[in-house]
DNA sequence: AAGTCGGGGCT
DNA sequence: AGCCCAGACTT
């Protein structure tokens, strides 16, 4: 590797975190159930956002038998928010895996760990780390940040065989005796000091031993290329009551905000278009009076894509036959399934105006 | 290698 | 308005 600060550079950087490591809920136990928990919120997550989701999780399915067993829709909802819900379904079938074929044992080997459900290269090198005391790599877009600059890698870190640089450096690095430490640290250090943009070079434990500071440039990695631009997608969406109850309907079981509840939408292939009669046709329902439209506009951005919502709210005629996917609720029962942010924000704005037309 | 999959916080 | 975040899975 030719780096010539490998025992200074662990050393330092380990007696730092020693001293300095932020006092997370996942930090005050070894369980490696516990541990997997935390990762997997954290993939792609803010550790400020996952705290409370943790806690509660945790408080709800204490054990991995009792994650395995819980129920579906209940998980989906305990994961509400926190986005990327195919974490919590694949999560559950890791969990179920590990309880048939290992008896409810987390396995301590790379090999066994990367085939369950869920559990990628930087998860399996946390859990192994952390929980198990083993010197494996636990590479992260973080941890891509701080070693590039340390490093003074100028590797594109969007290309996937760039993370392969990154964890054969890694492998070398790692402290042979706080290996866990070793890589929580580096995650601390990418969090606190050696940030995306305005590193706290002045203030990092390892400035005398960083290759980027030493070239000046630091703040100028990683490289990094541009990703692909999003799509935009127009929908209206109908808020269709009958006897105190609306129409929801849940998704698909895969692919984007799988297994949640939505009010109906409707895709316009022009911002101006009228969709009325898609929306009685789909759902099989009349509309009787339109109450109000276009009452709430909402512009909803993903990572790949962006929702523009335009609500209206209709009053329809009693309905028999629906799909299975489609029923009938009060708002209020509506709250107790899971539901993406998106509706969610309709769901307050209804409360809202309702709460004001009775005035 | 590129696309899919959330949501929020920061600059 | 764009970027990033304790990534994994599918194609």
């Amino acid at each position: 590797m030719n780096y010539p600060y490998l025992q200074q550079f662990r050393q330092s950087l380990v007696e730092w975190f020693h001293q300095e490591k932020r006092d997370l809920p996942w930090r005050n136990t070894k369980d490696p159930y516990k541990i997997w928990v935390s990762e997997v919120m954290l993939q792609q997550t803010r550790v400020d956002t996952v705290i409370p989701y943790y806690h509660r999780f945790i408080d709800k399915y204490p054990t991995i038998e009792s994650l395995a067993n819980a129920d579906e829709e209940e998980l989906l909802k305990m994961w509400e928010g926190l986005g990327y819900y195919s974490r919590v379904r694949n999560l559950q079938a890791g969990v179920k895996e590990v309880v048939e074929k290992y008896g409810g044992t987390v396995p301590n080997n790379r090999h066994d760990l990367q085939k369950l459900k869920g559990v990628g290269p930087y998860t399996a090198g946390a859990i192994l780390s952390i929980a198990y005391d083993l010197p494996e790599h636990a590479v992260d877009g973080n941890v891509m940040r701080v070693l590039s600059r340390v490093l003074h890698r100028t590797e594109d870190i969007a290309l996937p065989k760039t993370r392969k640089i990154f964890e054969e450096a890694v492998e070398q690095l790692i402290h042979p005796e706080y290996p866990g430490d070793f890589n929580q640290a580096l995650m601390d250090l990418g969090a606190m000091i050696c940030t995306p943009t305005s590193p706290k070079c002045l203030l990092c434990p390892v400035r005398e031993y960083c290759l980027g500071f030493m070239e000046g440039d630091a703040e100028q990695l990683p490289v990094k290329t541009k990703k692909t631009k999003e799509k935009h997608i127009y929908y209206d969406v109908y808020i269709a009551v009958n006897d105190g109850k609306v129409v929801i309907e849940r998704r698909p079981r895969e692919g984007l905000l799988a297994n949640m509840w939505q009010f109906p939408m409707i895709e316009k292939n022009k911002p101006s278009d009228n969709t009325k009669e898609a929306f009685e046709l789909s759902y099989n329902v009349k509309i009787e009076k339109i109450l109000k439209e276009n009452f709430f506009e909402q512009k909803h951005v993903f990572s790949h894509l962006i929702w523009y919502l335009r609500c209206h709210l209709v009053e329809i005629e009693k309905t028999e036959k629906t799909p299975e996917s489609v029923r009938c609720v009060t708002l209020k029962e509506m709250e107790s399934l899971p539901v993406p942010v998106p509706m969610i924000k309709i769901l307050n704005f209804l409360n809202q105006y309702i709460f004001y037309s009775w005035e």
